[in-house]
RNA sequence: CGGGGCGUGGCGCAGCCUGGUAGCGCGCCUGUUUUGGGAACAGGAGGCCGCCGGUUCGAGUCCGGCCGCCCCGACCA
């Protein structure tokens, strides 16, 4: 893309309504424009974030045998009345009414949806286990939004549900999902530590709330100094075998790690001091596990191997993805501006024209576009060069591909790490290297 | 939902107390000179001062109501 024709406003100034990082970095570097208290309108560059990183969610979800699905953001309080949480649900649930009078509402979640749609098309056993998720915007009138996209109203969610047949099952699949979270959060380029979480009045141990480490966090957590060196991918692990699972799992909530709010003080000072960490973070994706909770509620149910009918045992799984975007930023940055992780960058790398109009900056950046123009934000404007290393600063490319006068004459490309700011001089086809891969 | 604050060119703000021609910085447009870390000079465009009502000869300014947004707290992917 080239900048001179970008949608790509940047602001010099911080708005007077953001306050925290992510949010002014978010506004100043042309990702998003509120157009509401907790909503927003995502910019071309936020777009390509949000896309990277639903992307990514996605693959992971495949990877361990989820099937992408996509509900409907409106559904028919019908569903609710059934399941008794129309009710419950309480004013963060946005209600609307049809012209026909039926009551609707904007989906702040989805099990009653897919437990239906799954219970009306599942007849035995034999037609489980499974796990369906979906990518899609939800909306909660949270009181009092805040924080950017981290805490809006509308926010892009995945959120997935699986059906066992039984327990043992059920814990297969929350342990599948453990693992693809792992893998998810490390390809975005960040180390989201599983924490234990409140199960509410289901009980037991599954549930699990993955924590983005950031000093702008909203709760307090302690955790094990093992999780810093943790293997989080998993690699090797085939998902369908059950012992492979379970010692994946073990390794990975074995370790203390709680918030704030479960922090266990007794189990805290067992740990050696010099293992002990303590920080702030942000909450980007929970699990757990609630058995035949809405099974029950919405009467669905399976014919079981003694053919008697049985409830399925649910799990949901959700990871924010809006929220993530502000996440990642908190998690990374500087005074200049955001450093995205390659991963989830909205372009590659800048290509920086410190001189247009000069044959040699030209004809050098001409064939570098050419050939990945796809993957970098080509800087042609006019403009000086102060004002295009502060851009490509706040909008954070991994890297930034110099083209000056001085290097075209010597025949090199200055080639600078956003990450740590480090520059090096490297002829050309060695810096397009280092940046797109051999 | 309780408490606090703010709405004035695109952005950041002053002006309001004490009513009388709407201002500053940045950005934007034109020109000249500049050109490796947000340039300089000259000229220019751009405003129902959130909305409605009231007081007044006269309201950005005073009074009432409404709307919107932000912050702190209780609550959440």
């Amino acid at each position: 893309m080239r900048l001179s024709r970008a949608f790509q406003p940047t602001l010099k100034e911080n708005p007077a309504e953001a306050q925290i990082v992510s949010h002014r970095l978010m506004l100043r570097a042309g990702l998003v424009r509120q157009t509401a208290s907790g909503i927003y309108a995502w910019l071309p560059a936020g777009l390509r974030v949000l896309r990277n990183i639903a992307q990514i969610v996605r693959e992971e979800q495949d990877r361990v045998g989820a099937q992408e699905v996509l509900m409907p953001t409106l559904q028919s309080a019908e569903l609710w009345k059934r399941s008794g949480r129309y009710d419950a649900y309480g004013p963060e649930m946005l209600r609307l009414v049809d012209r026909h009078e039926r009551d609707l509402l904007y989906g702040p979640t989805n099990e009653e949806m897919i437990t239906d749609i799954l219970g009306s098309s599942v007849r035995s056993y034999k037609d489980l286990p499974q796990t369906l998720y979906q990518i899609q915007w939800k909306f909660r009138d949270e009181v009092r939004p805040r924080f950017g996209v981290m805490r809006g109203r509308e926010f892009l969610m995945k959120d997935a549900y699986s059906f066992d047949v039984d327990y043992d099952g059920a814990v297969q699949s929350y342990r599948r999902m453990m693992l693809a979270y792992m893998r998810t959060f490390r390809r975005l380029g960040v180390a989201a530590i599983p924490m234990v979480a409140d199960t509410g009045p289901i009980g037991g141990d599954l549930s699990h709330e993955f924590i983005i480490l950031a000093p702008t966090g909203e709760s307090g957590v302690f955790f094990d100094a093992g999780y810093e060196e943790m293997d989080w991918v998993g690699e090797a692990v085939d998902v369908e075998d059950p012992a492979a699972l379970a010692a994946f799992y073990d390794r990975v909530t074995t370790l203390y790690a709680a918030t704030d709010e479960k922090h266990d003080i007794s189990a805290w000072d067992a740990l050696a001091p010099d293992r002990r960490r303590e920080g702030r973070g942000i909450e980007v994706g929970h699990i757990f596990y609630f058995g035949t909770k809405y099974t029950k509620s919405m009467d669905i149910s399976v014919a079981g191997p003694d053919g008697a009918a049985l409830h399925p045992e649910m799990g949901s799984y959700g990871i924010g993805v809006s929220r993530l975007v502000g996440a990642i930023i908190e998690a990374s940055h500087d005074e200049a501006g955001i450093k995205w992780p390659v991963g989830v960058a909205p372009w590659k790398a800048a290509l920086l024209n410190l001189k247009p109009g000069d044959a040699a900056c030209d004809a050098i950046c001409n064939d570098i576009y050419a050939r990945h123009g796809e993957d970098l934000l080509y800087d042609d404007r006019p403009d000086r060069a102060g004002v295009k290393f502060a851009d490509a600063d706040l909008m954070g490319h991994p890297f930034q591909l110099i083209v000056g006068p001085r290097g075209a004459a010597a025949g090199t490309v200055e080639l600078k790490r956003r990450a740590d700011g480090t520059r090096e001089e490297l002829p050309l086809a060695e810096a397009l290297a280092r940046v797109f891969g051999a």
